[in-house]
DNA sequence: ACCTGAACACCGTTCAAGT
DNA sequence: ACCTGAACACCGTTCAAGT
């Protein structure tokens, strides 16, 4: 018990910087995550955050490994089809809660503990699906790098839900000169349909998925040549 | 000809402006790149681009645009997957020589001349090869998403050729203690086998490609459907 | 009418001075 | 020994003063 007016603050620790860190950069993106917002939103002086965490790279990293810690591992109960697939999906989700994550999850130069796990997990269930070395980091490397471009393009475009994604289409080719319509026919034609029926990023999504794992399930003969 | 001392220095324009940030960005990185530093070398006041790009943003715009028209557009006469794979090579080698770009090729809210030819011929290839309406919209968003995530991976692990990447490995193994390594056997595993043989960016890349491909292809039913 | 230096409102981080 | 205000070396951009 304090006996002051103000309320006593509770201590800051690493943890709570990273997760107001998180907050910010989920509410601002990661062009507002300064070290001066995040000290104020913490009621403490900016200088106060050094001592819980080294600098603002170091903030980043626990930031990154608290995307990753929310990321659901693969099952390998389910088979390794299923679980590459289950696990890609919480991998967008997770991506599309913290885009300001996408461009950060990989080439931490100290990647945390979760990460660490994460990757662990997925080498592992592939290996024990029986997938050679080679193929493990095959699929590895195609699923993630998938998953990082869809998350990329998803959080870099304007709208949301298919209509909100068919009325920008629609204002967009009201808003197209003709000149510009005329040398790139194919461009408003795929507008137009889009202006149509919208846009669906979760059957985008899956379609894609889905089209990766089909090409991944007909490696299997190359499986002990890995 | 001038009369003094102080050699002439050819005006400024927008493009030179932008090929300075490209060259800049190439060199220091997109955090390397401020208007004040670009100024700088081009020997003027930072107040005087503002006279040739509206700003920061209008600059980026450019500059996205200059790697767009890097990159070689499908040739239809290869036939549409000859035509897709060279032109996703061609992307991943302008993200290479340009990685500061990765994150912003895509969502431009004012996306370029080259930018738009790019998109028109991909889907012009793709419609003029039979595929339907949102198979095209399919076919483009999972090569691109895999060639923006492969790159972004690339961009941002620190190794360069396999034998770097293999030496690289083979330091991390050495420096890992045994209590992480029981931690996590299997990402232990594929390290161990990293360092022995390194890791080839190039066939990575290639092999998850005519994955994709291979998986596009087996959409021919539904061609006439999308 | 044009050009630009000074200024404004920010950054991440250091460091010395104060308790 | 601990804490922190002031300072340093930057940002992108505005704006008024000078020519």
């Amino acid at each position: 018990m304090s006996r002051d007016a103000t309320p006593t603050r509770q201590p800051l620790s690493p943890d709570r910087v990273v997760d107001a860190g998180v907050a910010l950069a989920d509410s601002e993106g990661l062009d507002g995550l300064s070290m001066r917002e995040l000290a104020q939103r913490l009621g403490v002086v900016p200088m106060a955050l050094y001592k819980h965490v080294a600098n603002k790279e170091d903030l980043l990293d626990g930031m990154v490994d608290r995307v990753w810690a929310e990321v659901e591992p693969p099952a390998p109960e389910l088979g390794w089809r299923e679980a590459m697939r289950r696990r890609s999906i919480s991998l967008r989700d997770a991506l599309r809660r913290h885009p300001w994550a996408v461009g950060l999850l990989e080439g931490r130069m100290r990647p945390g503990p979760a990460n660490l796990f994460q990757h662990d997990a997925m080498m592992g269930c592939l290996r024990g699906a029986g997938f050679g070395f080679r193929t493990t980091v095959h699929v590895t490397s195609a699923l993630d790098a998938y998953v990082y471009g869809f998350a990329l393009q998803e959080k870099t475009l304007p709208f949301g839900t298919p209509e909100e994604s068919g009325e920008a289409a629609a204002r967009k080719l009201e808003a197209t000169p003709p000149e510009l319509a005329q040398r790139f026919p194919h461009l408003l034609e795929v507008a137009a349909e889009l202006a149509r029926a919208g846009y669906d990023y979760e059957e985008e999504f899956l379609t894609g998925l889905d089209l990766i794992l089909d090409g991944v399930e007909r490696l299997r003969p190359e499986w002990i040549a890995g």
